[in-house]
DNA sequence: ACCTGAACACCGTTCAAGT
DNA sequence: ACCTGAACACCGTTCAAGT
């Protein structure tokens, strides 16, 4: 677990683990942003406050503004993050080295992980305007962008195709996963379980009270596996096209 | 509408058209969404503010809370009124007449026409939390889905295929309108044109730099177009598998 | 019946001051 | 160098009071 680094001053006394506040070792922006994501884990993003993170650092607010620009900066900053985790995660990075079906699947695999992660944070990924057209939610980074197009590229794909791939690739991810993550409470903090009484009203509507089970259910893993094959399907596809044309 | 009964006492108050009945007209629910939709539309999301609503309706923030149970029921009602500006714009009630694929692509359309009208308040049709497993972002209205499910099996779908349908067709709403709207400014409200000048660092990722113009291009018509002709076919296979099992 | 004034707890953010 | 206290403008929300 804990590798014995050695740690440059001698604070020895603290030792591994998470840190509890401590009073020597000063503040850092990654301590700043791991602390705002796990707030929003655990609290939900409305809860999340410049006061009350400070106070789960054992600081006043205030201290934050020395490391973080203000509290939208702050959010940046937590996307930001959890894009870096995605790419850590999917080792995006790699280039293809068992067909590009393979490396898109992972690449899928990467960022779901991540979102269902940090259900309540992910919304931030998806909601914050991108800095530029190139950089479409989920995979907002340079890096993402870069390996996406180089890597379908060295598996024979044209311009043309890795472009219109990466504008469904996005598409693909944006809609599944912010459905799925909806779903496991994205918003609220303390949510009351849903009551499995018969909803008020629902006699009205014969086919949602009918359906109403199979509505219910929850297939996002299998739906996400199934619409992923679809989109490689229609990648292949362009992709033929763009060697055919 | 309103038959001129008589009303025994006077709680009444009841709310006809625009009818200026004595010195201020009344405020009423609907009043308040229309004006936090304008609002929204004109300074964005993070701009709106009860007193600020307030303000816009000539009006102390204090009065809206006789209409509105707070800012989170408010935000809740704006989603309902949009939904039902899909409804109506969409005529989703209606059945189909030409077919089921003419159905599903007036049903899209529908509500891509309401993203785009208001591409700072759609985010908040996504990312309110459905309140039941059957009402999936963007079709949060029981209508919605009724005229839905409805429609399909009255072409031939099949329960299952019907559902799946459902689905897939919320994702792709989800994921398309979602990312054409955050490309439109869906966040922030005065904001700046992006410089046209060279982005600081793209020379280390040669792809991106290269396919930049393509990757900024505007196609978000034709994607959503040819995206929805996709899902069309997607469809239909499911449909026959239905009526063949 | 409908709206306002005053008040409360909490927010983001600044800046001079502490250590 | 790093953090805090005090202060400011603004927020959502309540409640008694005005008309």
């Amino acid at each position: 677990m804990t590798s014995g680094d050695d740690v440059k001053d001698a604070d020895a006394a603290l030792v591994n683990g998470e840190a509890p506040p401590s009073r020597h070792v000063p503040l850092d922006r990654g301590r700043i942003l791991d602390a705002a994501i796990s707030y929003i884990d655990e609290q939900g993003l409305a809860g999340l406050t410049m006061r009350r993170l400070g106070q789960a650092l054992g600081v006043e607010a205030m201290a934050l503004y020395r490391y973080v620009a203000g509290k939208e900066e702050l959010l940046d900053g937590v996307v930001d993050r959890l894009v870096a985790g995605m790419q850590a995660d999917a080792q995006v990075l790699d280039r293809p080295s068992d067909g590009w079906q393979d490396f898109v699947q992972r690449l899928a695999h990467g960022v779901r992980r991540v979102a269902l992660a940090h259900p309540k944070a992910f919304p931030l990924v998806a909601s914050r305007p991108p800095e530029a057209p190139w950089l479409r939610p989920p995979l907002r980074s340079l890096e993402w962008v870069e390996a996406f197009l180089a890597g379908l590229e060295s598996e024979g794909f044209s311009d043309e195709a890795a472009v219109a791939a990466y504008r469904a690739f996005t598409s693909f991810l944006l809609g599944h996963l912010l459905l799925e993550v909806s779903t496991l409470g994205a918003d609220l903090g303390p949510l009351d379980v849903m009551e499995e009484s018969v909803e008020p009203g629902l006699e009205d509507f014969p086919m949602v009270s009918r359906l109403r089970r199979q509505l219910a259910e929850d297939k996002a893993a299998v739906e996400f596996e199934e619409a992923l094959e679809e989109l490689l399907n229609r990648m292949a596809l362009v992709r033929q096209e763009g060697n055919a044309g």
